[in-house]
DNA sequence: TTAGGGTTAG
């Protein structure tokens, strides 16, 4: 134990070397520090550095090497750098530097390799460019080191030109250099690089390296790649937890869910371990799917082996919930997270927002902005806005949107948030208001915004903006059939018939291709998917059956088949037919035939439901007090006695 | 001394 510290001869030598010590040392002047010094041993000696620092002293451990002075070698700096760089202490790595510049202590490349992590792991990464660019001589690590420092912290562009310059100065890549570098292969131009440096793998020999490997799956993946994704990952010589997860995420972040999830199945029979990692990429896959049961499986798998309950994991777990329509099990994961970020915030919010319930949303920000310990950002913006139209809260929207105009919360407007408003006044009715917006925006209104806008005009029957709307979006989607669907259902609804004919013309003529519809609903842990007019089912039978029966008995009940929804040239009973052929129909049908009397029918679709299956569902919970629980691509409607939470706008 | 997979929105 030192007790305040009376040598002199100590002050002096951190003076001499320190010409500000009031920053570094916690007294201003020696005769009045107090503070108390812990050594492990005195009179210090260079191994108490190496003490200090593994206990966390760093404050004491800056203090010996202020007295070691001119005296401090490669390991000292090594041992000091290493302290900083685990503890993430700035200030006191600044400061190691300082010493080692004001010394004239010249470091070997090893050091200042040490010093550019050092920078990076405090998010200085200018300070790490430049000790780069300062270094005379460098090797592979220390252009690795700077490298992985841009990729992980999202400068793509800048760690590709810097791999090149790499290459240029005649530097061989190691597995690092290719396995860093690969991560920041992403957008347009990100694959066209991440192929030629495949090449260069396979010449390096470094293709069947496992973090080489998962990189460069990885990479595949998020351009879409997803067969080449696969066959990387099958040529590994060996996986481990990362390059079993890269691949089943892969499949997920690309939508295609089921496979992910058959994937997910096969690596476990095949003794794949997995983490919390793999566990959020595996939810995703189960939120697209809505397979709750599948869901609450895996949450309970989490509990009972004790995975980490990192937050990651529980922002999947929100939004597996909030997607499977339980909204209560989101909220009691929400609730019970020790740490939130603004994802886990959001994930909630559009939760809320997705199942129309406005009051929920703006009660959660509320609680957001109060709490004030994470900062709403874009995403947060686009649930409220979304939330309160959804909701019919579009005077509340419209304040929201005024107050980032003023840029509060320092989140800028894009051109989605401008989007979410044309949605609220079109939804509220105010169609023209929205066309005026649209007009003035400080962006040129993408496809989505005039399809939003199109969408209000036919559900407000607004036949002369709809006409202009459609028209617009025809040519900047020639190839969206549902473009042409609901300009057909404006004209239809408005008795313009020889309209309708010249646009079912122009369809017939274009042979467009429509995303094939496809709904489904699970039992027992089971995804039962129906396509239109689907004939794989083991019921099919059955259900055609039923669902020839609902018609009839429907129409006595004031079912009206929605004749508009069909764009084929075929006569009246042709349309009716190719209508209960549709797959949300068939769905409904087999729930209704499958599961209790009295119990929730919950469905999903991978596209907008159809004005006609909206109505069937809604005749559905009038006819046989089931509540049905619908699940489109844009949100969610819970149908109850005949009335829907969506207002029969979506 | 340097490395790979992840959660919201679109």
């Amino acid at each position: 134990m030192l007790t305040p510290v009376q040598d002199m001869k100590w002050l002096q030598n951190i003076n001499c070397i320190f010409h500000c010590p009031k920053k570094l040392l916690p007294f201003t002047n020696p005769f009045t520090f107090t503070r108390q010094l812990t050594l492990p041993s005195f009179p210090p000696n260079p191994e108490t550095l190496k003490v200090l620092c593994s206990n966390g002293q760093l404050t004491e451990a800056l203090l010996l090497m202020a007295i070691i002075g001119f005296g401090m070698k490669f390991e000292g700096y090594d041992t000091l750098l290493n302290a900083c760089v685990t503890r993430k202490a700035i200030r006191e790595g600044q400061r190691v530097h300082a010493h080692l510049i004001k010394t004239g202590y010249h470091p070997p490349v090893y050091l200042r390799t040490r010093l550019i992590v050092f920078y990076n792991k405090c998010e200085c990464l200018k300070d790490a460019r430049q000790m780069l660019d300062e270094m005379c001589e460098r090797n592979v690590v220390s252009w690795t080191a700077m490298i992985s420092a841009y990729s992980q912290r999202g400068y793509c562009s800048e760690a590709l030109s810097l791999f090149v310059q790499m290459l240029r100065s005649d530097t061989q890549p190691n597995d690092f250099t290719f396995a860093s570098v690969l991560t920041s292969c992403t957008g347009a131009s990100g694959f066209g690089l991440g192929s030629q440096i495949h090449s260069l793998i396979i010449k390096s020999k470094f293709e069947s390296h496992i973090y080489v490997g998962s990189s460069l799956l990885d990479m595949y993946a998020k351009a879409g790649k997803i067969h080449e994704a696969r066959r990387v990952f099958e040529c590994l010589p060996e996986r481990d937890v990362v390059s079993c997860t890269a691949i089943i995420s892969g499949f997920a972040q690309l939508g295609l869910d089921e496979e992910a999830l058959k994937l997910f199945r096969k690596l476990q029979v095949e003794g794949m371990s997995s983490n919390y990692v793999t566990y959020a990429s595996l939810l995703t896959a189960l939120s697209g799917l809505a397979a709750l049961d599948h869901g609450k499986q895996v949450h309970s798998h989490v509990l009972r082996c004790k995975v980490p309950s990192y937050v990651v994991l529980q922002n999947s777990l929100i939004d597996m919930y909030s997607k499977c329509g339980s909204l209560v099990y989101a909220r009691r994961v929400f609730d019970n997270m020790a740490e939130r970020t603004a994802i886990s915030w959001n994930a909630m919010l559009v939760g809320y927002s997705k199942h129309g319930m406005g009051n929920e949303v703006l009660e959660l920000f509320k609680l957001m902005r109060e709490e004030n310990k994470v900062k709403p950002n874009s995403v947060t913006y686009l649930a409220v806005l979304s939330g309160c139209s959804h909701g019919g809260m579009e005077d509340r929207g419209l304040e929201i949107f005024d107050e980032m105009l003023y840029c509060k919360d320092g989140v800028e407007l894009e051109i989605e948030h401008y989007g979410c408003i044309v949605d609220l006044l079109g939804r509220a009715g105010r169609v023209e208001e929205a066309f005026k917006f649209i007009k003035k925006m400080p962006f040129e209104p993408t496809a989505a915004i005039w399809g939003s806008l199109l969408g209000a005009c036919r559900v407000h029957s607004n036949v002369d903006i709809g006409e202009f709307v459609g028209q617009r979006l025809l040519e900047i989607e020639p190839d969206n059939a549902g473009n042409y669907v609901i300009l057909c259902n404006i004209y239809a609804s408005a008795g313009r018939w020889e309209d309708v004919k010249i646009l079912r013309e122009l369809m017939n003529q274009k042979a467009m291709t429509k995303e094939p519809g496809r709904s489904w609903i699970e039992l027992d842990q089971t995804l039962h998917t129906f396509h239109a007019s689907d004939r794989s089912h083991p019921r099919r039978e059955e259900v055609f059956t039923k669902v020839r029966e609902l018609s009839v008995k429907f129409k006595e009940a004031g079912y009206v088949p929605e004749l508009s929804c069909v764009l084929h040239d075929v006569d009246e009973e042709q349309k009716e037919k190719i209508l209960l052929g549709h797959s949300e129909k068939l769905a409904m049908t087999f729930g209704l035939i499958a599961t209790p009397e009295g119990t929730s029918i919950r469905i999903m679709k991978n596209l907008r439901i159809c004005i006609d299956c909206h109505n069937f569902a809604k005749f559905v919970s009038k006819v046989y007090g089931r509540k049905v629980s619908l699940r489109d691509k844009n949100r969610f409607h819970h149908i109850v006695g005949g009335t829907c939470s969506c207002g029969d706008y979506w």
